[in-house]
Parts: C-alpha cells; structure tokens; sequence
DNA sequence: TGAATATATCGAACTCCATCGATGCATGCT
DNA sequence: AGCATGCATCGATGGAGTTCGATATATTCA
C-alpha cells in the first residue's frame, strides 16, 4: 500500500509501542498532508461551515489559482481525509468522518489504546 | 514570531471559526513538524519510553546519522514538541506536556472551544 | 451537436527539505 | 593542560513539494 494513498487507514497512534517502518511512514504522511497553510485552511473552512464546499469557494479564500488549489484537494482526498462528490458540473468536498477520529487518535499522545 | 518556533504557542484548533493567515500558518506548521517519518518515530519512542531519552539512542533506532539526528531533534525542540536536557555531555529529550495537549487540542475537529 | 463552464491533469520552474561529511564547540577525564 | 567524546553547525547535494500556465476532460445548456 503506498503511503501517499489512504494514509488513514492505518490505525497508529504517536503513543503506539514499538511502531514499525509503515506505521511510522503512515502517520507521518497523515500529518504531512496536513503540514500546509491551504489544506490547513481548507479543512477549516469545511468544519466550521458544517456542509460540503464547492471546489470553487476555495479560489477566492487560499488567494491561489484553481490547479493549485485542484492539486490540494486531490492530496487530502487521497489521504482519506476529504471526501469528494459530484453536483453537476461543481465538485463539493466533505470531510470524512473516520479520518476525523482517526486524526484525534493519533494526535493523542496520552492514551496507548487503538 | 517565526512560524518556525514555538508553533505549539498559538493556541488554534482546526475547528476554529475564520482562522486568521497567523493562526493558519501556526497550525500548519506544528503538522509538517511532525509530518516526518523520523520525527514521528522520535516523539513516539520517547512517549513510549515515558522518560527523557539521550540523543545518541537514536542513531540506530532511526539509522540515520548523528548530524541529521540532530537536525530533526531541533526542528522538534524549536516547535515546542521537545525539550532539551543537558546531563554531562549527554543531551536528553523529554516531552513537552503543553505541546502534547495542543496537539491533541488543535487535531480535535469536533470542539469548537480553545 | 456545439458552446460554455467547472474541474483535473500535464509540464516546467522555483523553492524548500532531508541527508551527509567535515568541522566547531562543550563537557569530562587523565 | 591535553585528549577524548558527544552534540551542534556549516556547506553541499539530491529529491520532493508547491505553484502556475496551458491543455484535456466532463457536465450543462441552447
């Protein structure tokens, strides 16, 4: 399984004993995917507006051109962390929610349970 | 203040209503920290070990070289991830317990409160 | 079917990052 | 003081990531 595709899948937490090579790349990658201002922004503005977005919503908000921000959707739906869905000719972005209690999990350095 | 240092400072959660450039950027920067398989692997033995661990335990544990060990345990000290500990000619790594509760803080989707 | 619009993909350029060898600095020991 | 050891820093390098213009693909509407 490649690292870069669904790297949520992966049940790892920070404050997991003795974590192998792909768990380790696994979560790092979560984190990774998340390690920039616009996909930090992006999963912002899904939550707090509680509904999914038009790809297009994004333009005007990251100030970045539309491959750009193309490019940045596409890294976080493949890291499971978004879930795209077609209206039209428009593409709306929801977040998924297992990548949510996944992402809580494994930023929990404090309870060692999966 | 550098994104680069003391990121765990501003206290902002992925969920927090129109998160300003700063708080983004903060954000953003606390994941890519974090967002390396070495780094990841780094955090997770010493929470594991639950005790200070001295840098030289991580030459092999990560095998890689001491000047790149080096390099990532800084990048983990200057985020406010680690702190640093000189005993002798050792220097020893523990964590830093705010930073622990604003990671799990910040990676919390689903509270709205800071 | 053809035009218009929205998004994805491609290719290139530029920046940033991880890594290492060499070196400097600090600490401890004889 | 001199030497040995552990860690930090410097300079260089190879690779990955972000961005954009141009283009391709898909959907809608007339």
């Amino acid at each position: 399984m490649s690292a870069s595709l669904e790297a949520v899948a992966c049940c790892t937490p920070l404050s997991t004993p003795v974590m192998s090579d792909e768990e380790t790349n696994a979560t790092a990658e979560l984190f990774r995917v998340l390690g920039d201002p616009a996909r930090v922004r992006i999963v912002n503005m899904i939550v707090v507006a509680g509904a999914p977005i038009c790809a297009c919503d994004f333009y005007d908000a990251l100030g970045l051109g539309q491959p750009t921000v193309s490019y940045h959707l596409k890294k976080l739906t493949d890291a499971g962390l978004l879930e795209r869905e077609q209206r039209g000719k428009w593409a709306f972005f929801s977040l998924n929610e297992k990548a949510v209690e996944k992402l809580a999990a494994v930023a929990d350095l404090k309870v060692a349970q999966c």
